[in-house]
Parts: structure tokens; C-alpha cells; sequence
DNA sequence: AATTAATACCTAAGTTTTTTATGCATAAGA
DNA sequence: TCTTATGCATAAAAAACTTAGGTATTAATT
């Protein structure tokens, strides 16, 4: 009847990746042209090598956002009589992926700036 | 009287840096050996040539906490009748520095990975 | 001389994002 | 048959940050 509780990992316990999920799913997308929910988190978790899970509580709600703000357009199918809401990135989601791979580009920088301060100070 | 209200630009506009702010603290003291709160404001506009501001009301809390957590010691001194309480890394706190900046490494590794998903899949 | 900017600290309300903990339903596997 | 996997969802709480103040001293500008 209940579901047994059992949380392995999330986000690889570091909280870096805060403020990176939409980045991720853009950029998923921008790849995968379409895919839904449930398969992103699977995809993450195999590039990742298991070290880093998206959560559904975060996931569903970031999605609904994207395609309430017109990043994302959506298609529900049945396969095997179980429901999948395909989601595809709209023109305005493709410019939003360019500018968030650039912002993520600077963050990079910037902090490997940090991670290296000799070479940028005297 | 009263304050000039005046935003210049915060984290960049952008999110990623949520949760970046201890990291970037602790990484600020394992180079300076000592600093003030004020300092670390002027030092990272400095170093990132004013792309990334950290604000006040973000920086002090997050003193307070690690200072709380143990992983800092304070000195109050002052200077020109001005009061700066200098923040140095304590044991435990250079440990978890050493621990951040791993997480930050990986956490850059992952993202990389996102940017280039050819080379880590067939 | 008076106002503004800079230095130096602080906090609290509100927002955003994520975690944690559920819920429902179907299919596959042990 | 019970559990795991697939697939969606939401809601309360925690965490982190932004926004918007506040106080006080010193330096610079008007």
C-alpha cells in the first residue's frame, strides 16, 4: 500500500547544482529535441554516472514553470497505457538555452578565477 | 537622511551562483589567511571585475553561520574609531575548505559534461 | 558648512528553489 | 503477490538569497 521510503542521493550532496536545473533540462532538450519528465531524470543519472539525481518534487514543478513562462510546449502521449508529457523547447526556448550555456560558461570562468587567483592578480 | 537606493547587479544575474557563496568565503580566507566582511565584497567585485557581487545581506548571515559551524574565528578590531571584525579559517574550517573546493571541481566536471554530452556517450 | 559617498556592521520580510514526503496509477519482475 | 520500475503530481518545510531597510564613522564633494 505505502511506498517505502528510500532517498539515495540528491544532487550529489553538494549545493552547487542550486540554480541549476533549468539549465539542465534546456540543455537536455536542446540535445534531445523531445523527451519527458521521468526520462530526464534516467538520462541525468546515466550521463552523471550516478552522481547527480534530479528529484521529481523539483523536476515537475521546474518544468511547469518553463512551459508557463513559453520556453517549453508539451505533448502527452500513452505508450502502454501509461501517460508521458513529451516536452520540446519552443523559439523562445532555444534562445533561452543559448543564454543560459552562456551565463553557465561565465560562472565557469568566474569561479575557476577563484579556484586560480595568481594568474588574475599581481 | 535617508539612503540612496541603488542595486548595481547582483550575482551576475545569474542563478547559478545559489549556493556558491560559502565555497567562494572559505576559498577568499585560505588565501588571505584574515578578512573582514566589508573587504570580501571589494575583493571579489575586484577580482571578477565587477561581474559577480556578492550582497551584504547574503555575505554576513553566511559569516555567522560558518562562524556558528566552527569553521571560523572572529577578531574584532578597530580601525579609524570603525569596527571590522576579521574572519579567519580555523582547523575544521580549512578541512572543509579542501571538501568545497573538491565539490566545486566535480560540480564543474558535471556541467562540462552537460556542455559536451558527445564525448561521454556512444 | 552641508550633503553625499564610502566604509563597516547588522537584520528582517519576502521570494525563489529545492528537499522531503507523500499521493495516484499501470506494468513488469521476483 | 508483493515489490520494483515507470510516470505523473503536489504540498509543507527548509535553505539560500534578494530587497530594503537600519546605525555609525570618515572622506569627499558641492
Amino acid at each position: 500500500m505505502h511506498k517505502k521510503i528510500m532517498y539515495v542521493c540528491n544532487m550529489a550532496n553538494s549545493k552547487l547544482y542550486k540554480g541549476s536545473l533549468t539549465t539542465i533540462i534546456l540543455k537536455l532538450l536542446n540535445e534531445s529535441e523531445k523527451m519527458y519528465g521521468y526520462e530526464m531524470t534516467q538520462k541525468v543519472k546515466q550521463i552523471t554516472k550516478g552522481e547527480l539525481n534530479i528529484t521529481e518534487g523539483a523536476l515537475y514543478p521546474a518544468l511547469h514553470k518553463l512551459e508557463a513562462e513559453g520556453l517549453l510546449d508539451v505533448e502527452v502521449k500513452k505508450v502502454d497505457n501509461r501517460l508521458r508529457k513529451y516536452y520540446k523547447l519552443t523559439e523562445k526556448g532555444n534562445k533561452e538555452t543559448v543564454s543560459k550555456l552562456e551565463e553557465l560558461k561565465d560562472y565557469i570562468k568566474t569561479m575557476e578565477t577563484f579556484m586560480n587567483p595568481k594568474l588574475s592578480l599581481e
